[in-house]
DNA sequence: CAATAAACGAGACGGTACGTCGAGTCTTCCT
DNA sequence: AGGAAGACTCGACGTACCGTCTCGTTTATTG
């Protein structure tokens, strides 16, 4: 008898396909995740969930954060595709709108753990910087670097400082002021701040005390 | 006539001033915040310190995140003083590099237990963002407007945008990119976005079908 | 003097007939006794039932024990009478199914609460002994000498032991055995028991150095 | 090779002998109890004592009197052996102050137990009364059956009074009049009460209207 | 192809914080 | 002046969850 994979007869018992099961974990994760909400999701729940045992659970993962990102960031996966409308607006909204995006019912659930997590746990921190936010931030930076190349960025703009400035902002309005993301918020922030401040470029001499 | 006891010394026992018991247990929250964190901060840490029961403590406010938000809340009181230097740089400088700025090392917790408070009590939320953000956007808005006077905001910019974007920002840089909030950076921000943006205004016909 | 007193005005206030006052305290709690046992028994519900401040309780009364006892000794007051119905057996049937028998519900919380306040306070227990159970066991002696001068009792009988036997045997039947305290009850215990060994006496001498 | 466990070692860490580590709980629950008293013995203290949580407690037992009457049950297991001295005056006083004899100080703070949770809870006080005393009147029982075989017991006495008599009579005297329960005193109550009854036999058809 | 070692489901466990509740003390307010 | 009202400290309660552990089974690997 097959011990089972792929067949959909769905035995009873079907361990180590390696990565299989953990998507499976993930998933159910994400399920429980949304139910409930960050910290009302527990352990137990996740392991009820995915028919695994708890120590199944913390042999993968170090703690019920880590898990969580883990489960947001296999969720989040391949999202990192450059969109290219044609125009530094287009691309912002569609990097900001499309799928995962922050309109997402889970993604406060989720930036709550990640925030808290990372506050209490420095070494998170900073996997999570490198695995997660870096790719968001480095697809952000091809979207200014080719705007640039169209004109649509002035020459001296800092991008390290214009580049996650929209995500700050749109995060700021949705999880402090508690409005919801759409994407006419995001065009009104592009309007208003951004697309001005690319198209600019900075004050002269910014921070510079030697200056005119 | 002193209503209690002998001398007026506000000796060992001195319960209800109202206001008073409520103020020392607050402050009792911040020693403990400050020393563990929010995530291990407990209830009966804080009691122990305040030599209260944790019935009084749960007598006044809902839970944890409550409490730790009201100490926080109790402790930026009169933080809202407009600092009026002069240009809008420098009073955007003032506002978020001074007291209470973001460089305080509670503000990791505190802003943790924030989210999540948030995102787990709706009507806390609400509470907070009436009378903890509230005010703060007022103070922001106050200084743009007054920058308007001098000419220094385009006077088409729309500062339920713009106002709360350097927030928006130095948040997400201090607590998502794990850089702390110095005064140069807040000075690069401004430089790159915000005064750019508010000198120049929005784009034309921002948000708007109906343009060329 | 007594400020007050008497008058059956029935005024709207009337505080400090010193001893009436009190009788209230004491039936409200038997009041909440019989409502809900002594184990439930607050000392914040009686307070409440006799619209009276649990300051007020404790200036009288040590705590809870004392306060219950003391309500079910005020209420037993007076069941001291001797009922003589000229037999022995009749008498002991009168003083164990009359008013205040064992077969009242409230028996089993009160109880409880002797055995236990008595295991915890020696002092109490003292008290309870010589106010409550003394004069119990005065009348069950006064009635077995009158039944020994009408010939119903052997001379040699220690009343010191077979005076107490009866209650002993039947609160344990109601207490431990579980049983209901019905006169037909008390009448078996009393023909199988107690009555003969009043009758015949005690066994000569067993292990006594001086016997006839 | 043995993955762990079996060898005997005793290691620091044996979870699951099923029996085993109720047994040992009982035991601190037991020292506990000797200690403090059952009303000053908490459910945190016996955790601590057993080095186990409270959670484990209350999987286990509904509350702290189904753990200490569990506990006490537990000690007295097996001490349902007949003595058979030749005598029932020999068989009682051995059976009444032998081990787990009402002399032993932690029998005051377990009746009160028993006491009180019986009348709490009816489900208890129908588990506790088939499960421990019962046992204990079986033995009475048949002490007292074998003594009729002896001739010591009147043929006409009804051993469902007589035989829980003496009980009664001695718990009395230990609980409400705060005697200690020596051998004289059971030897006493022996020859005044019980063995005149039972070498006597009832009244001749008390109450009972049918008889010569 | 059996034997072995690893990984698994299940869930009990020790520990800790939670939020509630009652006891007993205290002060203030009211009459 | 003295009692009602009720807030207060203290501490036990019973529950929930975390992260670790052991148990017995199942699976993949090896001799």
């Amino acid at each position: 008898m097959v011990p089972r994979s792929i067949s959909a007869d769905a035995g009873p018992c079907r361990p180590r396909v390696e990565g299989e099961r953990e998507r499976e974990i993930l998933d159910a994760t994400l399920e429980v995740l949304a139910e409930v909400g960050y910290d009302l999701l527990t352990m137990d729940a996740v392991a009820a969930r995915a028919k695994a045992s708890k120590a199944t659970l913390y042999r993968r993962w170090r703690g019920k954060p880590e898990l969580v990102v883990a489960a947001v960031m296999c969720h989040h996966a391949g999202a990192g595709a450059v969109p290219d409308t044609g125009s530094l607006r287009g691309d912002l909204l569609a990097a900001y709108c499309g799928t995962g995006g922050l309109n997402d019912p889970r993604a406060q659930s989720v930036l709550s753990a990640v925030v808290t997590a990372m506050g209490r746990d420095p070494e998170f921190a900073e996997v999570y910087r490198r695995d997660f936010i870096g790719p968001k931030i480095a697809v952000s930076r091809a979207v200014y670097e080719r705007a640039r190349e169209r004109g649509e960025v002035h020459p001296d703009t800092d991008l390290t400082i214009l580049g996650p400035a929209l995500a700050g902002i749109v995060l700021h309005r949705a999880f402090l002021l508690g409005e919801p993301v759409t994407p006419e918020l995001v065009g009104r922030v592009l309007d208003e701040v951004i697309l001005p401040a690319a198209l600019h470029g900075p004050l002269r001499s910014p921070h510079d005390p030697a200056d005119a």
